[in-house]
DNA sequence: GTATAAATGGAATATTTATTCCAATCAACT
DNA sequence: AGTTGATTGGAATAAATATTCCATTTATAC
């Protein structure tokens, strides 16, 4: 067994297929593995064992007989399944990379976008607070406008949200900074109305000034960022913390597009239904 | 500082409210740690620390001071994230779905548009044709310019696509018809330029305009759209259709972003190629 | 039933990894 | 500029964890 698996897909069926050629102990021992591969990803070989009825060396000797130097190098596996759970689609992108061989062509590229942007969105939903997602809507619901505000490269997310937001009437104004009136279109904001702000780091000056300008009169503050350590944190009534992709040190879009998407047609449906029992 | 959190959540909020109170190490370490949960979870001090760029000592600094008794304890509450944020990735969609009954709630909403954007970032690198992107890549390269034209919804898109462009030094012009200046716009695209049009169904008249004319003058064209039978895929030199999402009878641009990333990377990587051969 | 080989448990050891401690550095204040 | 206290880096140490090795048990063949 000279070869070790490369991935857990490979480990799970390299197990399946030596099954039956397995002592009963390393039997045992490889049951308890498939059936529990979270356990096996994160506890030490005593514990493990202890939960197997087993003995550690077993452990150890049947990681050997799997091919692997030793059992860390069998966890590592487990632990990179936690981490990304679809290796099939990996391996796919494994098998374009080599078969493109070492400079990265332009169809690499989009198979790493592609990919890198899939796994923030299979992330997303789950790491967003559903409370959160309520109280942005209940604010968005109640303001009479609401200000979109992103500049650089959270304009093109701003641009949607305004868009999407016109498309489900509702009275959206983009804080462009077109023709060097931020200060005008800030000022327009009235306590009524809400404002929206993405930024990213580095935070432009700009979105916080709009916080700033926006808290100051009193107007709630829901805040699309990547760290609830960003400055405009701080001045939010809601704060969503999306984890963007990035390929290249280029960061993508994908998720903040996805949320600002939900919340638009969120606020439709609600609306929908509110106009619907009157 | 007597009480640890007890959970992940706990321990996000924990160091946001005490963060403006922590050394300026002890907060690089603690950013990092919040942007980077999984790396926390699964590596060793050493090798979390060389990530974060500070010295081990620090980690079990900051684990001390935000009440744990060592680094090892406050990583087991990022390892319970990971064990418990993960489970079945369509189970739980489904299990959202059916907890909220009938009317989609703006978490299951968030669900479905993630899932369903997931899914066609899943099928697009398999339906772009790889020759094709090598050939819009070669109009871009040789194009002294491009102009990036979009309207209403592909707005987004051209605008993120400039955006990306300016980043690698490529020069890009949006043709944004500020000020009602679609015309002028399209007057000043040079024959060594080249056009990239992004046009969904019902294609609007200013881009097929755009395509046009273009034609017309001989500029390369590219074209972002929905289908071959799109009327702007006639004049185009290359075309790619792509298929979006689609919830609730929204449409998504997640495809198109992704794409057009990969155009505007994969032109930086030849430009950096092609500098380094001089 | 005995001989031989394989399998097993557990203590001993090696290795990795976390933690402590102290000297050097930095920042704040006089 | 000098002094004090906090902060930091890195080497030294402690703790934990994995692995090896060997005596003992269990299974297999004759």
């Amino acid at each position: 067994m000279p070869q070790p698996p490369q991935s857990y897909r490979e480990l799970e069926m390299l197990i399946t297929a030596e099954y039956a050629t397995l002592s009963k102990r390393l039997q045992q021992t490889a049951r308890f593995m498939l059936d529990h591969p979270q356990e096996v990803a994160l506890a030490t070989v005593a514990k493990i064992a202890e939960q197997a009825d087993v003995t550690p060396s077993t452990l150890i000797r049947l990681a050997n007989s799997l091919g692997f130097k030793g059992f860390s190098e069998m966890q590592q596996l487990f632990r990179s399944r936690l981490v990304d759970e679809l290796p099939n689609y990996t391996e796919r992108i494994r098998a374009v990379r080599s078969a493109t061989g070492e400079t990265p062509d332009s169809t690499q590229l989009l198979w790493e976008f592609a990919d890198a942007n899939r796994a923030v969105l299979e992330q997303l939903p789950s790491r967003i607070d559903p409370a959160s997602l309520e109280k942005a809507l209940d604010i968005f619901e109640q303001a009479h406008a609401i200000h979109v505000m992103g500049a650089r490269r959270s304009f093109v997310v701003a641009s949607y949200m305004t868009y999407a937001l016109a498309h489900v009437d509702k009275p959206a104004l983009l804080v462009s900074g077109l023709g060097g009136m931020y200060g005008e279109q800030l000022r327009a904001m009235s306590q009524h109305d809400a404002l929206l702000t993405i930024s990213f780091s580095p935070y432009a000056e700009e979105s916080q000034q709009a916080c700033a300008d926006a808290h100051q009169r009193g107007l709630p503050i829901v805040v699309i960022t990547d760290s609830l350590l960003s400055p405009l944190a701080h001045f939010a009534d809601v704060v969503f913390v999306v984890n963007e992709a990035e390929v290249k040190s280029f960061r993508g879009l994908t998720a903040s597009l996805c949320l600002t998407q939900a919340l638009a047609i969120g606020l439709g449906v609600r609306q929908d239904k509110r106009r619907q029992k009157q």
